[in-house]
Parts: structure tokens; C-alpha cells; sequence
DNA sequence: GAGCGACCGTACCGTACGTTACGGTTCGGC
DNA sequence: GCCGAACCGTAACGTACGGTACGGTCGCTC
């Protein structure tokens, strides 16, 4: 286990120094550059440090995948939608731009390879960086939808029981076959309209599931 | 590459003797059992074959690979739902019903496992095995699924302009966040009938995006 | 029953990589 | 100017595992 990284989940109190921060960058490009095949040598000369300070740091080599992940999952942390006064048309809004967020981060080269790696990791017993990822991915997510659509369920707006199920809904809509297709290694990287017109229609479709009826 | 397995992608003419479908079985296992470490010794071992054997007929580790999951793959031709009139029950039932095995497909065992090594794969530029599963998994529900949703655009039932778009949506409302949490590690069995209600929740929301307005 | 091909079990080889060890350099504190 | 801590670069160690070689057994053919 990693001496710096201490709880394995979760622990977005870690803090590191600019110059471990460096290394981690490195281990991060070369993440996306050749997946788990990184070797702590190549981490080592890519950052130019040594070994030695490597394993200083994070302990072992799952200490400094678990580090990574750890670190760029909480860079994650997008801006919360600020206010939002509840019309059916600023309602509307504010999921667009989570479906915006949720669908740009989810299509990324970063996202990708992160999910790739924690995948693997789960089919190894380990657990840690998929609960890292999930947390800090889809969870994150969810926890800053949820206040939007009870807020519109309160206001007549919007109906469902459950508000995690109506996520869950929303998050198939967004992502689609989209994430699986990435993580199987097709290769299509939609532009920003592209992800708009996506979000657009997913926004679309949620609220044609789950919108009140506006009968006149 | 393999010798026996010649074309790496969708030769499902490919056949395997009782003898190798034991060996592919033993592989299988392992693989669920304990994800991409299986060694070709514990396959040997698994199979009560030689390692020589395994070489001699699956070229080298990625052969046995890619033998495991194409073999696997092509069980997966689940029965075409036979005849559909074209009312609207009936249709319903048709799509509800591949929402069930699409749905009982992904949380499998199985499924979860497979796509776990393809998306390994894919983070290692051998695309081989992605392609195989993606091809395979959701593009083979979609195969069978379009000739239905046409059918029912056909007999003005349903409204979409392509049905490749119309698909993926039921993708989403179908499997959701479901398998990236079980790719991830997260461990839930969903029982026969939860997966059933789940699938009629798709179904019903799939249709209130797709199915056409009657009024009365 | 001799010859032969397919296959099993096991021992063996080569290598890649995680991990450790060590000599040399920089730098802040006194 | 000296000391120790932190760090760099590199060499060395240990091992796990993919891949190969080989002797032995079974069963089939002539």
C-alpha cells in the first residue's frame, strides 16, 4: 500500500507536492499513451525521477495507478450548475448542461483509459480503483443532478418515484452504447456539437419520460 | 496468432472438437474465475492437457483468447422471436422481450467477464478481441432488433428516422449504468424478475419517446 | 507387433518487470 | 564550509510466466 495514499477511497483530503504532482502527470500520459502496460521505468524516466523516489512515495506500482486515478478523478469536480430558477426552461437547461458534462468527460481519452484501468483492476479482485472511479465518475454526477430534479419534482415539473432511478434513466439516455463502444477500442471522437446535439436530444428524451404532462 | 482460429474476427464457421471445447470450457472458467491471470500452465492444468497441446492448437496465449471468446460469442445467437403481428401488444411484447435478454445477457457472469479482457485488450492496441465482443454483444441485438423496429415504423407504430439512433436509445434505457458498475466491480445479481420489471420499465420509457401519439 | 501420430506431464529456457540497493549530487540548516 | 536528508541514475536481484523441448503412453493402421 501506497504511504502517502492512506485510506485507498475516497480520500480527496490528499494533498500532493508540485513536483509528485509532475509524476503523476507523466504516469497519466503514459496511461493514455500504452494502458497498463506502464512499467515504473518508463513512469521513472518520463518524469525523471528515480525509482527509488517512486516507491518512496507511492509505495508499490498499484500505489501510483491508485494515486493517479485518486488525483485526476477529483480534478473532476465540475463547476456546480449555479442558480437556477425553476421553469420548465431553466430546468431543462441546467440537464442539458449535465448531459453536456456527463457525455464530454465520459467520450474522453482520460475517462477512457481511467475506466479501462480500473476495469482491469476489478477482474483482479482489486477493487479499489473501480470504486475510486465510480465514485468519482457516474456518483459524482448523480449527487449534483439529484438536488435538480427534486427540485423540479417539487415544483411540478417533473415526475418519478425515485429519483436515482430517474438518473439511472437519464444516464442510459446520455451515454448510450457510447461508453462500451470506447472501452471495446472503436475509435470516434464526436466534436463539441456533436456531444451538444447528443445531450440536446438525450435532454429531449428524459423529459419526454419524465416531464409532467403540460396539459394546456 | 492462432492456427486454428484464422480470421480473428466473426469466422463463426470456426469449429472446435469436443476435446478443444473442453479445453475452451476450462479456459472459460479460469477466466471468470479469476479474470486475465489464468496462466497457460493453470489452463493445462484445468483441461488435463499439455501445455504443448495448447500451443499446437491455439498458436500462442492471445489465440486461446480470442478461441475462448469467439467460441463463447457464438452461443450467444439467442432465438430470433418468431412471428409478430403488427398491433402494438405485439410489438411491445417483441421489444419487451429484447430488453429482457439484452439485460439478462449483460449482468451474466460471462458477459461481465468477456467484455472485462476484450477492454483489457483494447488498452493494449489489439483491437482483436473488442471487436469480436462488440460484435457479438450489442451489435447482434441490434441485427435482430431493426428488422422489428422498422416493421413498427412501417405499420406507423413508431416514429424515428434512423433506426441505428432509435437503438441506442433503447440501449441506454436498457442497460443504463448497470454494466459499467458491474465492469467496474461492483457486485449485484439482479434476480429473473428484477431484470424482467427492468425491462419493461425500458420498454414502456421507449415508447414514450418512440411509439407514435394515438390520438384516441 | 512394429511403426506412427496425437497427446500428456514435466522440466527447462529466456525475458520482462517489479522491487531493492548503492554511489553520486543537490540543497537547506548551522 | 560541513552534515544530513532528499533525490537522481543505474545496476542488480528474484520471480513469474510465456513459450519450447523431450521422454513416455495410448490407440490406430498395416
Amino acid at each position: 500500500m501506497g504511504v502517502v495514499v492512506a485510506s485507498a477511497v475516497a480520500n480527496s483530503e490528499e494533498v500532493f507536492t508540485p513536483r509528485q504532482q509532475q509524476v503523476l502527470t507523466a504516469a497519466l500520459d503514459l496511461l493514455v499513451e500504452q494502458g497498463d502496460r506502464l512499467t515504473m521505468t518508463s513512469v521513472a524516466r518520463r518524469a525523471s525521477c528515480s525509482k527509488e523516489t517512486l516507491y518512496k512515495w507511492f509505495g508499490d506500482r498499484d500505489g501510483l495507478l491508485t494515486a493517479t486515478v485518486q488525483w485526476q478523478a477529483a480534478k473532476v469536480k465540475a463547476p456546480q450548475v449555479d442558480r437556477w430558477r425553476l421553469d420548465a426552461a431553466s430546468l431543462r437547461q441546467s440537464i442539458e448542461q449535465f448531459a453536456r458534462d456527463l457525455l464530454g468527460t465520459i467520450v474522453g481519452d482520460v475517462s477512457v483509459t481511467l475506466n479501462r484501468l480500473a476495469i482491469g483492476h476489478a477482474g483482479a479482485e482489486k477493487h479499489g480503483l473501480g470504486a475510486i472511479v465510480l465514485e468519482n465518475g457516474p456518483l459524482a454526477i448523480r449527487k449534483r443532478l439529484k438536488p435538480v430534479l427534486e427540485a423540479g419534482r417539487e415544483a411540478r415539473l417533473l415526475r418519478f418515484d425515485s429519483s436515482e432511478e430517474a438518473y439511472r434513466s437519464f444516464f442510459g439516455l446520455v451515454v448510450r452504447d457510447a461508453q462500451i463502444r470506447l472501452l471495446l477500442g472503436e475509435t470516434f471522437t464526436p466534436a463539441e456539437a456533436e456531444i451538444a446535439r447528443d445531450a440536446a436530444r438525450a435532454t429531449e428524451q428524459f423529459l419526454a419520460i419524465y416531464a409532467v404532462h403540460q396539459a394546456a
